[in-house]
RNA sequence: GCGCCCGUAGCUCAGGGGAUAGAGCGUCAGCCUCCGGAGCUGAAAGCCGCUGGUUCAAGUCCAGCCGGGCGCACCA
C-alpha cells in the first residue's frame, strides 16, 4: 500500500506534510553502493551480540564516524541499552572485542557508545567504485516512483512583461523538481500555466494601441516580452496622469470576453510577441514544457465541477449570492464570531475566480495525464491559496487529492528591496543571463591568451557556465529560505558556485585524458593502496550521494543535491592538492586513483544534470 | 488578531535526535621547477533569538515568548 494513502486527507495541511512526498525513502537504508558492506557490518554485530549476550539485535543503524580516523564505518549502541540493561558504551566495549577480522573487517574498536569499523581498503574501495562505475551514468537513480506519473507545473508568466529574477527561481526549481522526480523514476510530465488574459493583460494592449503609432519588436529591433513590457510600463505612467484610462482597459477585457475581434486580433498578435520573446528566454535558461496551459482556456473551467459540488452540499451560498466553501476548522480555524472561514469560489453572478479555474485546471491536468500527483512551484505568498485548493478538491472527493503539492519557495529580495515589476524594481532575466555570460567569457578569454578557441566554443562555455552560475546560486539554499539577492555574490565562480563544481569535473577530464595520452587506465588497479584520508573523505561523498538524492526527492528540495555535490568537488579538490594521480608512486595505485576519480567525475556530473546545470570537459 | 516561513561566525547560508556545530564570502598569514590557481593550507571569528519541557542524548522534537518576512479569500 502506499504512504500517500496512509495519510489523513486533512493531514495535508499540517506543515510536517509538506514534505510527503510521492514515494517513500528510506534514507538509512542498504542502498548502493555499499548495501552488501553494511550487511555484512549488521551481520558481524549480530553474531557477537548473540554470543555475549545471548540477544539478537535490533535497530542498529550504519552510519560514518564523524571523523574517518576512527574508522570507515560505525554503530552506535544505544538501541541495545534499554533491554540489555547496561550502558551503550559497555555494549560497545563487549562487542568490539568479540568481533574479530575477517575478509572484510579489518578491525572493530569502541570508542565511547560507538564501535568503529575499520575495513579493508581493497574491498571499500573496489565495491563502492564498481558500483558506481557500472552504474552508467544514472547512479543514484532509482525505480522507486516509477508508477506513479507526476506534474510539476512551474513559471506561470503573465503575457505583459518579460521575465525576471524571481521567475528565474521558479524555473531553477522546476527544472531540478523534475529531474530529480524523474531521477526517482517518476514519469514526469512539465506544464506552464500561462496567465495570457485579465485587466493587466489589457493595460500593456491599451498603452500599444494608444501610443505605440504601429511600433513593433521587429521594428523597434526589440525581443517581444520585451517591447511588450514597455508598453506595460507605459500604461503605468500614463494612467497616473489620466485616470480615465482605467476605464478603457475595464471596457477592453469586456470586448476581448465579448469575442470582439479587433480586440482579439491585438490580444493575439502581442501575445505573439511575448511567446517569441519567452522562447528564447526559455531555450537559454533550460527550461522545456510538455504541456502549455493557458488561462484564456481554463478560465472557464472548474464551474460546472462547483456546480456539481453545489448540489452534493460540498459548496454553499451566502448572504451576498456567492457560492462558498467553508474551510474545515481543523487546519484552517474559525471567524472571531466562530462562524467556519470560508472562500468564494464563483461570484454572484456566475463569473469564475482564479480558485474558480484552478479547481477546474487541476482536475483536467489529471483526467488528461493519469497523473498520481501534481506538484505547482509556485511562490510561498499563494501558500494559503493552495491549502484552500486542496482542501477543495479532497472535499469534491478526488481521491489524489492527497497527491497535490505545492512546492513554495521565498522571495527574492534586491538590496533595496522586494522586487516589483510595475515600478521596474526588478532584475531581468534576460539581462541577468547575458550578463553573467559575458563574465563567464571574459574568464574564458583570460585563460585563452593565445587565442586558441572559437567563437563558438567561448560561447558555448560562457552559456554552459553563466547560467550554471545563475542556477546554483538560486537553488543552493532550500526553498523555503529567502533570497537575498546580491549583485556581487551572484556573479563569483568562486568558492560556493556552479562554476566551482563545473570546475573539479574539468579538472577531472583533464586527468584523465591526459592519462589515457600516456596509456594509463583503472586496469590493474589495486584499491588496497588507496585509503588515505583525502581518499577516504572523497570516497564518503560518492557513497552518500544517492542518499541525498532520495532526502532531496523527498523533501522537494534541491539544495541537497547542490550542496553535496559543492561538497564533493571540494573533497575532490583537497585530494588533488595532496595527491599525484597520473605520477602516482605505482602504476597499480595510479590505475586506482583514475578509478576514483572517474567515480568522481560521474558523481559530479550526474548531480550537476539533476540541478539542469551542465557541465564541460574543459573550461 | 490568526496561519505559515525565517532567526546558527562580521555578511550569506548548510546542518536528516547522536561523537569536537560546518561552508562560502570578507579579514589576516601562507602554497605555483610538480596531473588545470575558477584551486589548496592555516589563523581569528559562535550564550545555534530567549525561556521552559521531552530524551540516556536537543542547533535538530514540543510549548510559550521576542524579532523579521509573507498571507488571511468575491485580485491573480
Amino acid at each position: 500500500m502506499s504512504s500517500d494513502l496512509e495519510v489523513d486527507p486533512a493531514g495535508i495541511f499540517c506543515h510536517r506534510v509538506r514534505f510527503q512526498t510521492p514515494f517513500k525513502p528510506d534514507i538509512k537504508d542498504m542502498s548502493m553502493p555499499v548495501g552488501p558492506i553494511k550487511q555484512h557490518l549488521l551481520a558481524a554485530i549480530d553474531a557477537a551480540c548473540r554470543a555475549a549476550y545471548d540477544h539478537a539485535p535490533e535497530g542498529l543503524a550504519i552510519d560514518f564516524p564523524p571523523d574517518l580516523q576512527l574508522g570507515h564505518f560505525a554503530a552506535g549502541c544505544f538501541p541495545l541499552s534499554k533491554t540489555l540493561r547496561r550502558s551503550p558504551a559497555d555494549i560497545a566495549r563487549t562487542l568490539a572485542a568479540a568481533i574479530g577480522p575477517d575478509d572484510l573487517i579489518a578491525g572493530a574498536a569502541a570508542a565511547g557508545p560507538y564501535i568503529n569499523f575499520t575495513l579493508r581498503p581493497g574491498r571499500l574501495f573496489g565495491e563502492a567504485i564498481a558500483a558506481i562505475l557500472s552504474a552508467g551514468g544514472s547512479y543514484g537513480d532509482s525505480a522507486a516512483g516509477a508508477e506513479r506519473r507526476v506534474m510539476v507545473e512551474y513559471l506561470s508568466p503573465n503575457t505583459n512583461k518579460p521575465l525576471h529574477l524571481g521567475h528565474l527561481r521558479n524555473a531553477a526549481l522546476g527544472i531540478a523538481v523534475s529531474r530529480m522526480l524523474a531521477a526517482a523514476g517518476h514519469p514526469v510530465v512539465k506544464s506552464i500555466l500561462i496567465n495570457d488574459r485579465g485587466v493587466h493583460i489589457c493595460k500593456s494592449m491599451l498603452a500599444w494601441e494608444r501610443f505605440a503609432g504601429g511600433a513593433t519588436p521587429h521594428s523597434e529591433g526589440l525581443k517581444g516580452d520585451h517591447f511588450v513590457g514597455r508598453w506595460y510600463v507605459r500604461y503605468a505612467i500614463e494612467s497616473e496622469k489620466d485616470p480615465s484610462l482605467e476605464q478603457g482597459t475595464q471596457a477592453m477585457l469586456r470586448r476581448w470576453e465579448e469575442g470582439d475581434p479587433a480586440t482579439i486580433d491585438l490580444w493575439k498578435r502581442m501575445n505573439r510577441w511575448v511567446y517569441d520573446g519567452f522562447a528564447e528566454t526559455y531555450r537559454r535558461f533550460g527550461m522545456d514544457f510538455d504541456v502549455f496551459y493557458y488561462e484564456s482556456d481554463t478560465y472557464r473551467l472548474g464551474k460546472d465541477v462547483i456546480a456539481g459540488g453545489l448540489a452534493q452540499g460540498v459548496f454553499g451560498t451566502d448572504e451576498r449570492g456567492n457560492t462558498v466553501f467553508h474551510l474545515p476548522e481543523k487546519p484552517f480555524g474559525r471567524e472571531k464570531d466562530g462562524a467556519l472561514k470560508k472562500v468564494t469560489v464563483l461570484r454572484p453572478d456566475g463569473t469564475s475566480l482564479y480558485i474558480t479555474q484552478d479547481i477546474g485546471t487541476a482536475i483536467l491536468k489529471v483526467t488528461e495525464h493519469d497523473l498520481h500527483s501534481s506538484v505547482y512551484v509556485v511562490g510561498s505568498e499563494q501558500e494559503h491559496h493552495f491549502k484552500c485548493l486542496f482542501a477543495i478538491l479532497a472535499a469534491l472527493g478526488y481521491a489524489w487529492a492527497p497527491n497535490c503539492h505545492h512546492l513554495s519557495y521565498g522571495m527574492v529580495y534586491l538590496p533595496e528591496g522586494k522586487m516589483k515589476s510595475r515600478e521596474g524594481k526588478v532584475v531581468d532575466a534576460d539581462d541577468l543571463i547575458a550578463g553573467m555570460q559575458e563574465l563567464a567569457e571574459e574568464e574564458i578569454r583570460r585563460r585563452d591568451p593565445e587565442k586558441r578557441l572559437s567563437a563558438e566554443e567561448i560561447r558555448h562555455r560562457a552559456e554552459v557556465i553563466g547560467v550554471g552560475a545563475i542556477k546554483y546560486y538560486l537553488l543552493r539554499v532550500r526553498p523555503t529560505q529567502s533570497i537575498n539577492f546580491d549583485p556581487a555574490e551572484s556573479i563569483s565562480f568562486d568558492g560556493f558556485t556552479g562554476p566551482y563544481c563545473q570546475y573539479a569535473y574539468a579538472r577531472i577530464f583533464g586527468i584523465l585524458e591526459k592519462a589515457g595520452g600516456r596509456g594509463l587506465s583503472a586496469g590493474g588497479a589495486d584499491f588496497g593502496l588507496l585509503g588515505n584520508p583525502e581518499e577516504l573523505l572523497l570516497l564518503k561523498m560518492l557513497i552518500q550521494f544517492p542518499a541525498e538524492v532520495a532526502s532531496g526527492v523527498a523533501e522537494y528540495n534541491p539544495s541537497r543535491v547542490a550542496v553535496h555535490v559543492f561538497n564533493t568537488a571540494k573533497a575532490f579538490n583537497q585530494f588533488y592538492n595532496k595527491h599525484a594521480v597520473i605520477q602516482a608512486e605505482s602504476p597499480a595505485l595510479a590505475a586506482a586513483r583514475l578509478a576514483l576519480i572517474r567515480a568522481t567525475a560521474a558523481v559530479l556530473k550526474r548531480g550537476l544534470e539533476l540541478l539542469g546545470i551542465g557541465v564541460l570537459e574543459n573550461m
